[in-house]
DNA sequence: TTTAGTACCGAAAACGTTATCGGAAACAAT
DNA sequence: ATTGTTTCCGATAACGTTTTCGGTACTAAA
């Protein structure tokens, strides 16, 4: 009922620890008939190496951490997944864990993940986290990071991005394009990078199109809710009646507004146009479908582990590879919440 | 640079690696000068147990897998944050797999697991799964299995499950009573239990209220998607004008079936009333919101947890425990898709 | 002064694996 | 008969931790 190790196989066999060992990863040093005869009492024995032992030994373990903000949320979960699909492919486990977009959380959850001696670490910064030196402080114990989608430039490691001033920018000159003078942006508070360059991108392209930009037209949101958007969609109705066009910087926000604004006899597009921002997938249930940047999750997470992996692997070549940050492509996805004519 | 182990918290000074062990551990028998010693050395190392070698002593890894048939689902996305979080509140960390709903590639995952030696497994089954051996298996090898959502009663080990011929039982009596004559069913295969019990629990409600059974409004789809559900709601427009109540089986095929309807004229909940299954986010963002059933994903995934824990201990002291199935509650959430009045 | 007791520490085995290194046996070449 | 080559296998150390089981040195009691 024990689990089976080397050295019962061993014994079954009257052979040694070594050569049981040796037999069972093809060492050319072995004969054919004593690695057949392993082999077989192997099976018969269901044996599986104790990866804890193999890992002591080889000091890896074949597991990453993630450290996700919010597993509820379809961008997430789509990290989540192309995470998880690329390491197993390479052989690798993946430990998962979510911050809440917590700073604490997020440093006590490297604290655990560095207590369990994975290979490597995947991490989307908290919204609040101002301070890196937890971050930096895995670096420095040896263990490669990678950041993706909310990263830090005063990080040295590899990151994955997407250009949001870009995105962001054709968000807004799409607005602009299908006819909207008075634009407003939804947005949250100006913490993280994300949202500072979705803001950037926003002005960008009204000043290129030569429209003024205007302070009144920002709404501050103190979470990126459903919630929010209604709230903010309330106080676009009560005070500036003039706004014929909205860029939110996420999906969700951008549905509460748009919800809000049916409720109060608001015609989307013909009064007011409104995009969002990542492609989720209730985007496509909203009516009018909304118009919004596709932000490719599964893609990023996939790309976030490869260069993790090069990342682990450089390291125990001792090459000192230069961290590379990969920047994947969005686009604007035009649906019906923006096309007035 | 190498990381500081026992052994170099023992030379430093000048003690023995038995003795490090234990002052850290806080034993009785080692005086409180040595005892703070230790472990101000080990501060200042930045010392950190090598949980592999503990894993290797102790026989346990304090680390469980998870396998998921689909993370970029609102119900699952909120199993896997139930498991993590009560893991992490335990001690424990959970390394996340998604099947994919493929037999094939459950039963892959779970090698996956079992070589590395994980401490427990939670599974709900892929749908396509109807032999049990592979998770037999498991537990004969001494490692806890939990059950979640998608279950086998031929497997006998711990469960977490929803009632479902209850729940949909209640979902159905209310759009009887909500003034529905003629009742469609929308699902998927015969297959996984879950599919079967909401069939039942349809069946029963209509026969509680006197109604016929009529297999001509039961409509099977291939997948449980948005898209299938727009197939089936043209369907329905094209054969079966006198539906006026529509059961789907999750709310996808619901939303689908909703968006559908709208397209082609028809009013909700004046024409038809709709039901759905499972309580997605985006249950509160169609128009009208869609009345649905509350599966509590975190609650489930928590539970699931604490029982794997449960048996994991008991395991571990020898002592048998009987194998326990948690049933927890879901109610029926009334919103516009079904306010005929 | 001997004995009993206490406080403190360390040697050593064990968990299961890997890889180096050396050595025995068998055979070929000189 | 000696040397050189293969072929095959095993002893051994190492990875870092935990825990048992003594054992030493000291204090207190007789």
């Amino acid at each position: 009922m024990s689990k089976p190790t080397l050295s019962k196989i061993a014994k079954t066999l009257g052979i040694s620890v070594a050569t049981v060992s040796k037999a069972l990863k093809d060492y050319p040093d072995i004969s054919e008939k004593t690695k057949n005869d392993v082999k077989t009492v192997a099976k018969k024995l269901n044996y599986k190496p104790n990866s804890y032992a193999q890992s002591l030994r080889n000091q890896e373990s074949k597991i990453v951490g993630l450290i996700i903000p919010e597993i509820v949320h379809h961008f997430f979960a789509n990290i989540i997944l192309g995470v998880i699909k690329e390491a197993e492919k390479n052989g690798y486990l993946v430990i998962t864990l979510q911050s809440d977009e917590k700073y604490e959380i997020e440093k006590n959850q490297i604290e655990l993940l560095l207590n369990k001696n994975v290979d490597g670490i995947l991490i989307s910064l908290a919204d609040n986290t101002v301070d890196y030196k937890h971050v930096k402080n895995i670096i420095e114990s040896g263990v490669p990071v990678v950041l993706y989608d909310k990263i830090s430039k005063l990080i040295d490691c590899s990151k994955v991005v997407i250009d949001d001033q870009k995105a962001a920018f054709n968000a807004t000159k799409h607005l602009i394009e299908s006819g909207c003078k008075t634009i407003a942006h939804i947005r949250g508070p100006l913490k993280p990078q994300t949202t500072i360059d979705r803001f950037i991108g926003y002005k960008n392209a009204l000043a290129h199109h030569n429209i003024p930009f205007d302070n009144n037209l920002v709404f501050e949101t103190k979470n990126l809710s459903f919630e929010d958007g209604k709230l903010i969609a309330d106080e676009i109705y009560n005070n500036n009646k003039q706004i014929d066009g909205v860029f939110a910087m996420t999906d969700l926000l951008a549905t509460g507004a748009l919800v809000r604004f049916k409720e109060l006899g608001i015609n989307i597009p013909e009064d007011i146009s409104i995009i969002g921002f990542s492609n989720w997938f209730l985007t496509k249930i909203t009516t009018p479908k909304l118009s919004t940047v596709n932000q490719p999750g599964f893609e990023m997470g996939k790309e976030a582990f490869k260069l993790l992996l090069r990342d682990i692997e450089s390291l125990k070549q001792n090459s000192i590879s230069s961290f590379t940050t990969i920047e994947i492509p969005t686009e604007v996805i035009i649906r019906n919440s923006t096309l007035k004519n």
